[in-house]
DNA sequence: AGATAGCTTTGATGCAAATCAAACAATTGT
DNA sequence: ACAATTGTTTGATTTGCATCAAAGCTATCT
């Protein structure tokens, strides 16, 4: 790799990475850790609004988010777009790519990111020699497949507040793993966006936060959000809970 | 494991099993194929209407369908029912088990059934030796994400007839690639749970399915099915390409 | 600072699918 | 063979969200 040229490429140690124990298993020990840096192979960065990877692209690695913000999306031949997912530092994308060796859905930067590289074929082989590092790929699959099926629960069987109540919950949450606040948080991701994942049109999430907003639920200004009553969020969500 | 008191649970051979080329790896020696076999304790029989695992239910294996039909469900905790996916014979379930060590869904037989008991511990053990069983477990997964992904496409974008056309014409290509007719098929499911799948009610489906009927699209009975225009179908699950 | 483009909000109207309702098969049990 | 249960079809009505439309806000560029 010729850093001359590709001067967003370059290598980073998983042992020395604040993430480490979002996309990395636990209890190694230091000489484990050395040895499990090679999955990295290198660093990237996308810039906001770049691709990291696209739709019947070959598929050679996983990607580890170090910071940053994407969307994943699948799209039908004659245009209409579906978000299958926001993903945010720590979380691993390009899983979609194994079964056909060629990507199903695109990646798109949503802020200024930056990846590590993850050459599958280093996965594989270092997953045989480390068990622990099998099953943290086998769990981050499978979680992958659990958040899809209650995703299908959200657009198969709830309403537009129910569904935006529930997104809401879960990126404040996943947010709050991550050290920030569980009460705030700024959207990275356009009305049109949140409604292309939830299933509505972004008329509809716009009014949705807007009813929110004025049942003292929540305070919204543009991207920005602050859940004031986060126990009526949950009863929208969870409406049987009353 | 006691024959008497468990008749319905015996070891059977992957070697010897005419599913193989669908849920094990191809390329393997005949040395290689007898220490596959390992991968699977028992057989385990269904009646239809019995659970194969539960929600909540510990997880301990992976089950391959030898004969039979399943459907997966995830429930909200006030009631409603989301289908997530229907499976038959050569496919896996259980994957959603691995990530918590619990079963997050539940999976019926649709009719008596029979599966292949895979403890998951054996999977891994043998994929860290095999390296074309550890690839062939990754595109299992993959490609559970990749159907989830579409799935979310249906619910997120698509109207009832697109949602239908998706659905007859995805089953009866799988039913095919088991040698089944392309253009015949009896569901398995009821008017309830294919519109669970599709986030529809049973009406809907009911009336859906007369109107393709009307249309000349199909001949329904009941559950029998006959796809008298497989293109007309198409097109209708994908309008652009007209 | 002003202009342009992109995003968001809010209102008015329309429609696809849900709901409510009832009759009609098909299947299961006695 | 009959009753009871479960599943399916079809019709009438309602409704939640989409669509159409327009104005307001933010950010970016010159």
């Amino acid at each position: 790799m010729n850093l001359a040229i590709h001067p967003e490429t370059f290598k980073v140690a998983c042992s020395s990475c604040n993430l480490r124990e979002l996309c990395m298993p636990i209890g190694f020990n230091l000489d484990d850790m050395k040895r499990l840096d090679e999955v990295v192979a290198t660093r990237r960065r996308i810039k906001q609004g770049d691709l990291l990877f696209t739709s019947g692209e070959p598929f050679t690695s996983l990607y580890a988010i170090r910071t940053g913000f994407f969307k994943t999306s699948v799209s039908t031949d004659d245009g209409r777009e579906q978000v299958t997912g926001f993903q945010m530092a720590g979380e691993v994308i390009g899983l979609d790519g194994i079964v056909s060796d060629s990507h199903s859905c695109n990646a798109v930067a949503l802020e200024d990111s930056d990846v590590c590289v993850m050459p599958f074929a280093n996965v594989e082989e270092l997953s045989r020699e480390f068990p622990v590092l099998q099953r943290h790929v086998h769990k981050i699959m499978s979680r992958e497949i659990v958040r899809e099926n209650s995703v299908m629960m959200l657009l198969g069987n709830m309403r537009a507040e129910e569904r935006l109540a529930a997104f809401l919950l879960n990126l404040v949450q996943r947010l709050h793993a991550r050290g920030f606040s569980q009460s705030e948080l700024v959207l990275r991701m356009t009305r049109e966006e949140i409604g292309s994942y939830l299933g509505m049109k972004l008329e509809t999430v716009s009014r949705t936060f807007s009813k929110f907003s004025e049942d003292g639920i929540i305070d919204v200004k543009q991207r920005y959000v602050r859940i004031v009553q986060p126990d009526a969020l949950k009863q929208i969500f969870n409406p049987e809970t009353c």
